[in-house]
DNA sequence: TGACAATATGCACATACTTGCATATAGTGC
DNA sequence: GCACTATATGCAAGTATGTGCATATTGTCA
């Protein structure tokens, strides 16, 4: 792998990396919200949502379409999830050996 | 998922979120590295890739152990590589939707 | 058209991340 | 102990990211 197929993958794992953004990714994976349903949510500025989604967006993660006057959003690549999944397992991974380490004392 | 639940997945992405994170972890999923075997591959300067083995080591996606006045490093939880899978399913999702637009015109 | 709801953007500030340089620490072999 | 190799850390500067506030934009409905 060379510095350029990296980078194209840290901008996305970038763009995931954020809590706000992952709480938005797992309201959307139970299916399309309007940003209003999605406020509610994110303890955050409306303006601050627009911009987590925006960065979501830009990825290509989440698409939109318009409905009225509101914006729905939509999970385009549900796949993300196992990156969550995975994430979830370093952490078990890493608490199992803590312990480990903790009952050799 | 709350907050809390939304950022310790967000400090692992983190932890994966850049080119010269990604390129260690492709590397040391070929087999364990001491980091002078990992040098030539990153282009940047040898404290900081350092640095950057130290924040792979601090999530626990990658362990170290000493032999003789090197160190070690080793892939912990390769379930990551999924993650960079993710990534490109992601960016391979992106662009068939943007051609799909050109198609359109 | 005007009032209103939903969403996006400009700006300014604070915080966090990355980097190189110099220097410190840890281990090896003489 | 000394010289040497491998790795880590303090510091300072540059860059990027996240946030709230105010304001702009887009769409609806009367």
């Amino acid at each position: 792998m060379n510095y350029q197929q990296a980078k194209v993958r840290a901008d996305i794992l970038k763009a995931l990396a954020h809590p706000v953004r992952i709480l938005i990714v797992n309201a959307l994976s139970g299916g399309d919200r309007c940003v209003c349903e999605l406020a509610p949510l994110v303890d955050i500025d409306q303006s601050g949502l627009s911009r987590h989604l925006a960065i979501l967006k830009r990825v290509g993660v989440v698409t939109e379409r318009r409905d009225g006057n509101k914006v729905i959003h939509h999970l385009q690549t549900p796949c993300i999830l196992r990156a969550f999944e995975c994430a979830v397992e370093v952490l078990r991974s890493d608490i199992e050996r803590k312990n480990l380490h903790l009952k050799a004392i």
